[in-house]
DNA sequence: GCCGACCCTGGCA
DNA sequence: TGCCAGGGTCGG
């Protein structure tokens, strides 16, 4: 065990709304209620927010055991694995403070929800999960999510509390001729099919390079419209990769919730539609973007954070 | 561009 | 018990 601490206010970075926003979907509260239990990659975290000294304190919990053997990890580098994770390099506050200097509405919710961020995840983990999340609940997905990586992940370590925990699977391993089957069995659904069709294409496509990964290095609408070409994949999927691991900071994931806050609050003669076409997804995210800037996404989570049933008052 | 179908589960009447 | 919504996507 290799344990730290990390500079972050609750400004900055505020763990359990940003780990409960519906970003990643294997952070759990142990029973203590104090301390976020949760992978990243091949390492196992336990963290705890301490307010006062406006730090994040980490615990490594499988340091011996993880899959990268080839040096030992000092407490310098685990804490930049943590810097990469919450994308701590950017100024929140100053981003809130501008965003509530051009909208009335963000101004009137921040207050409430400080220090949501937007994570930069693994690609394949943002993916898969998010094909899970269509017509479906954060509760339910959390669930898949788990039993996807106890069934397809290799195994890390076993936790008191939590029991065996295994890693994310590789996309590899998603690509035997059963999987679809099991995935079913397993109370996948429909999504079964899509998460073994593009488990295939990603391989495919990933001969040479991580082609996934690749995508960071492009441009937001090619990043898009080469994800949707995925099984599974619409724009809004799409739009959560691009925002929550590819870096693309203007995405705007324009889904039931966001629809809602964008009739409600900035774009009323939408309403009329009967349902979320191409066009309109389009003029609501474009909405965003021209309101709050090349990181509209981030601002967009905030709001978003503030409609989740469980964060209302 | 507009439906309806799609797996499954928890909440609510 | 029945109905509906939950971070949608696909095919006709």
């Amino acid at each position: 065990m290799v344990s730290g601490v990390l500079k972050a206010s609750l400004n900055e970075l505020n763990l359990s709304l940003t780990l409960l926003s519906g970003q990643a979907f294997r952070w759990r509260k142990r029973n203590d209620k104090q301390v976020w239990f949760g992978v990243i990659d091949s390492f196992v975290f336990d963290l705890r927010q301490n307010a006062e000294l406006q730090t994040i304190e980490w615990t490594l919990l499988n340091h011996a055991s993880n899959g990268n053997k080839r040096r030992k990890l000092n407490e310098e580098d685990i804490n930049d694995i943590l810097i990469d994770y919450f994308n701590l390099n950017y100024s929140l506050s100053d981003l809130y403070n501008e965003w509530s200097k051009v909208d009335e509405n963000f101004a009137k919710i921040a207050p409430n929800f400080l220090g949501v961020r937007v994570l930069r995840q693994n690609p394949h983990e943002n993916l898969l999960s998010f094909i899970c999340s269509s017509n479906n609940n954060i509760q339910r997905i959390s669930k898949m999510i788990e039993s996807l990586c106890t069934k397809y992940g290799t195994f890390l370590m076993t936790d008191d509390e939590f029991g065996d925990i295994h890693a994310f699977p590789e996309i590899k391993a998603l690509c035997n001729a059963d999987v679809e089957a099991d995935l079913r069995k397993l109370g996948f659904g429909y999504r079964s099919k899509f998460i073994a069709k593009s488990a295939k294409m990603v391989e495919e496509k990933s001969k040479t390079t991580e082609w996934l990964l690749s995508l960071r290095e492009k441009k937001y609408d090619d990043a898009h419209f080469e994800l949707m070409q995925l099984s599974g994949v619409g724009a809004k999927v799409a739009d959560c990769v691009c925002l929550m691991s590819l870096d693309k900071s203007e995405a705007i994931p324009v889904d039931t919730h966001v629809w809602q806050i964008a009739t409600k609050m900035y774009l009323p003669h939408l309403k009329k539609n009967k349902s979320l076409t191409d066009k309109a997804y389009k003029e609501v995210a474009d909405f965003f973007r021209h309101r709050f800037g090349d990181k509209a996404g981030w601002a967009h989570s905030v709001l978003f954070c503030s409609d989740l049933r469980q964060f209302k008052k």
